[in-house]
RNA sequence: GGGGCGGUAGCUCAGUCGGUCAGAGCAGAGGACUCAUAAUCCUUGGGUCGUGGGUUCGAGCCCCACCCGCCCUACCA
């Protein structure tokens, strides 16, 4: 038994979340955790909502609402989707929780203890009329290289050179249009060159294990070569207070540096909320515990430098040594297992041009388990996946419902028909052998791949696996025994069906947790078969410290009951009636719904 | 501009150390069967492995150049 730290990108709060989102974080790292929990491991699975940063205060202008109202409802929005889909949270919170502020600020004293935090004067951008830091994107102007009118203030679209919004020939804010400000302002950096050594090592150690995705390994060490000290703290009114400039209200500290810390917060808070407040350090302090963080690719920098570092210059591991604080001496991740993109189409999900599908929507429409076996099987795991209404809907039908939900059925239908209840089997003969061995080797291959992050790979073994029970119905024909005389072989042949069934909704349940409890009770089964996460509403804990809630909402659960990864017998004499199909064939015409409803006409 | 990833059958993608690697699933075609949501099972896969060079006895797999797509480059997974 291995403690395993299921550490999942925090979805940020501007907005609902679409598919693509959770194809990169979501359901693969609660694949994993139902897995990692079925092999016996102790998981603790945490996230929340990312609710600081620029591009919240932005939105919350055009909205017409304050930040907090806006992190609100967007929070709301989010954790009903993520608990839709039944991933399997210890806890989901949010980072404008008192917790999560003084979690924050111990790591940011500690780490500026440790000689870590250097104060630098730098030029910014200001916006005249929010005193705001304007993010270099948020500024455009004239490209002082090629004349290009709309170039952005770091880069130029157009010739592709690297800019400095400083150099930029009529500089305007995008935000509003009004000319930015460059004035001199203090912040807090963190010296990565400090810990580029440190880093470099932890880095070498990782990819000697051979674990991580090239792509995320090879990146990661790139982006060493040119580490440079980055700013911490930002002048903008929303985030967390610095340490020692409470008396500065318009510098928080950088939303990624806090976002991070959420991992670490969230672990806490979900231990203090257990009744057992140093618990989380069984993840966190024992270095034979692992974690594995899941992201998208655009956060692997934020994974694989800025939180490592964080943690380094937090353990006094760095250049300049130092001690660790309260919370000990951290681990650093694992793994930082990395998706890509899923493309809706040939472009990318974009909001603002309403090329987008919400998970919302999805869920309301197809259920959660359509989408996550898409996801699993199709997902942007290794490189760049597109999605589309045709792939998605040939594959529902042809893989899900054809393949499993009819091996389910049919199983089920003649054992109801003939029996009523799971009946005893009677001698086996090498047919029935080798199906059961089949089934039960897939335990090891399915459990390989998933415990790699090979997802595709492994539920296509999986339903590999379910492709050989459907032949083995096909070669025993146990639909043409009705004879008296061949009522045990009948029975015989139905009671592998049976188990084959059972086993492959093993097999499958980390990928369809939700079918996996229909067919559990189709098969006469009792309770739910898999954990379900649910949505409570909890007290702030430190009220008095953080950004003004009295009480949220938070995704927990109990997962204690997750049933072993390995074949479990059927149990004879349980009652199977003639089942209710578990998935739903679409209709091809869903296709054209779906284009119609994306192009905004009435559908 | 710099860095990264990718371009393999109609579609979506596998191809670890260079030598049965030219593959899988789906779609399509033919056949069998009927328990099942017309589902299942069997048979059927000549695609210049983006382009042009190079290294090698031998290259999707290594090197160079180029074309195309995507991502990162201080705040959208």
């Amino acid at each position: 038994m291995t403690r395993v730290l299921s550490a999942v990108a925090w979805p940020y709060t501007n907005g609902p979340r679409h598919i693509g989102h959770v194809a990169g974080f979501g359901v693969p790292s609660d694949v994993f955790s139902r897995f990692m929990r079925m092999a016996g491991h102790d998981v603790l699975m945490v996230s929340g909502t990312d609710e600081h940063g620029t591009p919240i205060l932005v939105l919350a202008d055009n909205e017409g609402l304050p930040a907090r109202e806006l992190v609100d409802k967007y929070n709301q929005v989010i954790v009903d989707d993520l608990c839709g889909l039944g991933l399997s949270y210890d806890l989901f919170t949010r980072t404008t929780t008192g917790y999560h502020y003084a979690v924050v600020q111990e790591m940011f004293e500690t780490c500026r203890r440790n000689g870590y935090m250097v104060e630098e004067t730098t030029k910014t951008a200001i916006s005249p009329s929010t005193g705001r830091t304007l993010p270099d994107r948020y500024i455009e102007g004239t490209c002082p290289i090629c004349g290009y009118k709309e170039a952005r203030g770091d880069q130029c679209d157009n010739c592709g050179n690297q800019l400095d919004p400083t150099d930029l020939i009529d500089p305007r804010s995008k935000i509003n249009g009004e000319t930015p400000e460059f004035k001199d302002t203090q912040h807090w950096f963190l010296d990565l060159p400090a810990l580029a050594e440190a880093l470099g090592e932890w880095l070498d150690q990782r990819e000697a294990t051979g674990l991580w995705r090239p792509n995320v390994i090879k990146f990661s060490q790139n982006i060493l070569k040119e580490i440079r000290p980055r700013a911490m703290t930002r002048d903008i009114d929303w985030g967390i207070p610095v340490p020692g400039w409470e008396d500065q209200p318009t510098k928080r500290l950088y939303v990624w540096f806090d976002a991070v810390i959420g991992y670490l917060s969230a672990s806490i808070e979900w231990a203090r909320r257990l009744g057992e407040p140093e618990k989380w350090r069984e993840w966190w302090n024992d270095a034979e515990a692992e974690s594995y963080y899941f992201m998208g690719k655009d956060n692997i920098v934020f994974h694989s430098q800025i939180w490592p570092a964080e943690l380094l210059a937090y353990n006094g591991k760095g250049d300049k040594g130092g001690e660790p604080g309260p919370y000990g001496t951290l681990n650093l991740p694992t793994e930082v297992v990395s998706s890509e993109f899923l493309t809706f189409g040939d472009s990318q999900f974009s909001t603002s041009r309403g090329n987008v599908i919400y998970v919302g929507d999805f869920l309301a429409r197809y259920g959660p388990d359509p989408l996550r076996y898409y996801i699993c099987a199709a997902g942007p795991e290794t490189s760049d996946a597109a999605f589309t209404w045709a792939d998605f809907v040939t594959r529902n039908n042809s893989e899900l419902v054809a393949g499993w939900g009819n091996l389910v059925n049919r199983t089920a239908t003649m054992i109801a028909k003939n029996f009523g209840e799971i009946p005893a089997a009677g001698p086996l003969e090498e047919v029935d052998e080798q199906v059961l061995a089949t089934v039960r080797d897939g335990f090891t291959g399915v459990g390989d791949l998933i415990g790699k992050h090979r997802l595709r790979a492994a539920i296509a073994e999986a339903m590999r696996v379910v492709g050989e029970v459907n032949k083995y119905l096909t070669v025993t024909e146990p639909y043409k025994m009705k004879d008296e005389s061949q009522r045990e072989r009948l029975a015989t042949v139905l009671h592998v069906a049976a188990q084959c069934v059972s086993d492959c909704n093993t097999l499958l349940s980390p990928f369809l947790p939700h079918a996996a409890n229909k067919v559990h009770a189709v098969l006469g089964g009792e309770g739910e078969l898999m954990p379900m996460p649910r949505i409570e509403q909890v007290d702030e804990l430190e009220p008095d410290n953080g950004a003004g809630h009295t009480s949220y909402a938070v995704i927990t659960g109990e997962y204690t009951s997750t049933p072993a990864w390995e074949s479990r017998p059927v149990v004879v004499g349980a009652r199977v009636d003639k089942p209710t199909p578990v998935f739903t064939k679409l209709d091809p015409s869903v296709v054209e719904e779906e284009l119609a409803r994306a192009a905004g006409e009435p559908a």
